[in-house]
DNA sequence: TTACTATATGATCATATACTCATATAGTGT
DNA sequence: ACACTATATGAGTATATGATCATATAGTAA
């Protein structure tokens, strides 16, 4: 494994690991959205929430393109949308389906 | 969706989201290591180790037995593995499979 | 031009994180 | 008891992060 994959992986998952950005593209999943969309659909304040979105496309998790003044937002790949329910299946079912072998 | 869910979900992924994290986690796909193998094996300061495998714990991606001296690791849910399965493949193709239609 | 809207960003602050060193704790074996 | 090993943790430091406010930039429309 190239180190440097693993530093990817990292920003991957560091970027999507805030509730903020987790909302944001949940919201992402339902209809492309542009910031001032997502600003009061959040409650977040507006610079804020532009970071977030920053952070987001800067980690190729999001796509963002211009219409006219506003900036679109969409998910760039479809397997975020996987992680992101194998990360809640993971959170609702914390005791695993594996049988236990630990003692 | 209730907040506490998102913020589970990010708890997971923040606890993942480091690449020291994430060659732990790769060792113990391979199987269940200690401590002090681990540390030889990925070239971290004792304390540093501990300090890792106690976020992961806590955060239930490891489960953790003690064996004399040593505490044993290993992963609570195979879904992690895929989970680390899905953020490598995001990471190694960021082109996405999806027609772009963002223009 | 002006006024307005949408977004981005600089400055600042508070808090969190990662790391290192030293030390504490706990179990093993004599 | 003692020495030894494995792990955990307190203290300190450097850096990163998230949030807010104010301001800058860019596009729209009169």
């Amino acid at each position: 494994m190239k180190r440097s994959t693993i530093e990817q992986k990292a920003e991957i998952l560091l970027a999507i690991a805030h509730p903020n950005r987790i909302r944001i593209l949940e919201q992402l999943q339902k209809e492309n959205k542009c910031n001032c969309e997502l600003a009061p659909a959040l409650g977040l304040e507006q610079s804020n929430l532009s970071r977030h979105l920053k952070i987001l496309t800067q980690a190729g998790i999001l796509i963002s393109w211009k219409d006219g003044l506003r900036v679109n937002f969409k998910i760039a790949d479809k397997r975020i949308c996987d992680l992101l329910k194998l990360a809640e299946s993971i959170a609702l079912r914390r005791a695993p389906v594996e049988e236990s072998e630990e003692a």
